[in-house]
DNA sequence: ACACTATACGAACGATCGTGCGTACAATCA
DNA sequence: TGATTGTACGCACGATCGTTCGTATAGTGT
């Protein structure tokens, strides 16, 4: 599985570079706005030299959004793992969520948000692939909150898909507000809406700390 | 008030027209990839007849969004002022904000959803212009519910800040998923948070009926 | 009557877009 | 060694972008 091919891992190398200008650069242009030109000035190569590394638009906007994916997946599915399964990975998926977003791990704030909005109305592979992102997101919530009715830390009667996606809702709109108006307030909305929902669903009120604890406005 | 110059007549009308047009692109293509050739073509005008019109791309951007305003506040707004201040109208203002996204008002559903995940990290006049509309309505929302507090109709701990911020993310999220999903099952999550979040602010069963009917799916 | 203003158009501008071609170089493999 | 493949570049193509200019027409004022 692992390239050995010299010019296929300095390729790999090259694409890794210019994927992770990329990224940043749609998550504020969006993935229409990401232009080649302009990227490959951002990355310092040619412009030639991107159109080859990928072929074409599309096949760039699709490997931007598996780029996206593996930082998203770093700055916020990984660390949550070291919580057990259940209540208390989900408070620490979702407080790693809006430390993801207020940190600003993309430039423009989250990147699915921000494309995810631009190609919800254009059919097509890129928004397939957005799609399918979301859903793996949205899913890996819905399941942990799953587990958490299973092991009886919430309400048997608790709709996992439901909470997906008031849970997702209200972290979208957290940081689109932040991003649009440059405050940190909109995540301490978040954060109280989050904590009501899991303590009416039932969970136990010692392992909401960590989402209850409001130090964005702080930072 | 009432313009009477033949010539101004006119020109509004046109305006009128070739607005009507730009609202439904941008809802699809966003305030960028709205282009005055494209616009020019769909309204049945020429292309420079559409930049004397406007003056500019950003005047053109920035009068989009004051007639998808106007389509707003007509379809959502000024039907749910029957009903009496309060709680009466925050429900007809939810119910409706659900019918006008899921009966695609505009051809890619909310123009405002669609446009301020665009902008919002692209300062300028545009964006300070959607931040404007969207705070006006959920500025309206959160009013509404300050109303429903003073008349005892919900707690009175209850933040009307904090209810704007959750039933517009809510809001946001089924409409995005709708569209990109192409299924009315988000706005049934929609309602159902909804409905849960006012009927734990201590809001009466009975007025909540009209969200809580689901016929989404039916239609 | 005349000057002036507000549409509306065709034509063209320079700029940028995505893409393809030809070439050069390095790495692989027969 | 020679043929092939993957990167990387310069260059140019046709298309489209926003904008400007000149012109024509109709309505408004003096």
């Amino acid at each position: 599985m692992i390239e050995t091919d010299g010019r296929r891992v300095r390729g790999d190398a090259s694409r890794r570079v210019v994927l992770d200008h990329a990224v940043d650069i749609a998550s504020v242009e969006g993935l229409d706005g990401l232009s080649i030109g302009r990227l490959a000035d951002a990355a310092h190569v040619s412009k030639s030299g991107v159109a080859t590394l990928f072929g074409s638009k599309e096949r760039l906007q699709l490997a931007a959004i598996e780029a996206a994916r593996l930082r998203f997946v770093a700055s916020v599915i990984e660390p949550a793992r070291v919580e057990p399964r259940g209540i208390r990975r989900i408070v620490a998926l979702l407080d790693g969520w809006i430390a993801y977003s207020r940190d600003r791990v993309f430039t423009g704030g989250c990147f699915f948000a921000a494309t995810a909005a631009e190609f919800d109305a254009k059919p097509g592979s890129v928004r397939d692939a957005l799609a399918a992102a979301l859903d793996d997101w949205s899913g890996y919530l819905a399941a942990s909150f799953r587990y958490a009715v299973a092991q009886g830390e919430v309400g048997a009667d608790q709709d996992p898909e439901q909470f997906a996606f008031e849970a997702t809702a209200l972290l979208d709109a957290a940081n689109t507000r932040s991003v649009m108006g440059d405050s940190n307030q909109p995540y301490v909305f978040a954060r109280r809406a989050l904590v009501s929902r899991l303590r009416a669903a039932g969970a136990d009120a010692a392992v909401l700390a960590r989402l209850a604890d409001v130090d964005d406005l702080a930072a």
